[in-house]
DNA sequence: ACGGGCATGTAAGCGGTTACATGATTCG
DNA sequence: CGAATCATGTAACCGCTTACATGCCCGT
């Protein structure tokens, strides 16, 4: 339960509604850690009913601005610190890789150069992302870019790569 | 559901049965798409159900080796050339990144050696996973580990990277 | 007045994990 | 004969997604 733990965090750094949040883990952290706005409004439902975060203000449209509480600060402060991370990894594209022989060399071919170009799209894209501003968490948000910028480059750079082996086709004479 | 086309391709290199899968998928394919038995044996049985595979033999302390079928091998063909790609990632360790600027700059400091220690190891355990035969599916795993080590050292190197970063502390002087 | 974006929710279902449970065989 | 490992399963739960549904406000 990550996420829990992701929304405190974010309303660390200031008040923020369910829409808000939604945004920023739709196109801020869509591409590291993506979350849908059903599960975001009942974990923030959840999060409120025990106190590690309240409501700061009620807006236009119904919009519920919350904050967090001391209790939810030094949840997420306990949490940072003390629980185990959770090192967990699962990229379908990478499982496909191990089927590459029983693909047909030229849907291969395709195949590659269209991971390499959304892998390389996503690096830029977080590349263009820039500064985030001088303040503590803008800081932090610049070391998370880099790490998404360096993720996706290595995996544009591997689909490179891989274009330029020999394809391993199945059955070559059977 | 990318496990069943998983569980497909691999028993297209040839027989298997539901715990020598499991052993591949948790050591061979743990750090890029784990997976645990009982998912596995049941996933396992709806294929069969459907035909997709079928059992192969039954050997000792009730062993059931299955293999792919004609049905089989072409659904895993047009699942590689047709079905989209999913390129979700959702990796705890960045999130948490985003909120380095509340932790202790000794926490982080600490935290940050932990993590590039662990990415290192993993890097280096694709590596050494060496020569895979010249089998064409070994070919294709080759390609895979390379994916694996271009990843793990991405993270590793980004981790030293951040190290030498100045720690974004939270509240320098409120 | 109405269309589009803001804003919040509910319900069903899926994919996956954890814990529990058990049987069979080999090896020392 | 006991421990370890091979081997297969069930049940409960969890986190997340998808589809469905609705209300409200602003700009044109």
């Amino acid at each position: 339960m990550s996420l829990r733990h992701g929304l405190l965090g974010l309303l660390a750094e200031g008040p923020a509604s369910g829409y808000d949040l939604t945004r920023r883990f739709q196109e801020e952290l869509g591409a590291i850690y993506p979350a849908q706005h059903p599960k975001i409004y009942a974990e923030l439902g959840r999060l409120c009913a025990e106190g590690l975060i309240a409501l700061a203000s009620e807006g236009p449209r119904r919009r519920k601005a919350y904050r967090i509480t001391e209790t939810g600060m030094s949840e997420i402060r306990v949490w940072l610190a003390e629980h185990e991370v959770d090192h967990t990894v699962r990229l379908q594209p990478l499982l496909r890789s191990v089927f590459f022989w029983l693909m047909e060399p030229d849907d291969l071919r395709r195949h590659l150069a269209r991971e390499r170009l959304f892998y390389a799209e996503q690096a830029a894209r977080y590349e263009a992302y820039g500064e985030c501003g001088d303040t503590p968490n803008g800081q932090s948000l610049r070391v998370t870019t880099e790490a998404a910028v360096r993720l996706y480059r290595a995996l544009a750079d591997w689909a490179e790569w891989a274009l330029t082996m020999p394809p391993a086709t199945a059955k070559p004479g059977d």
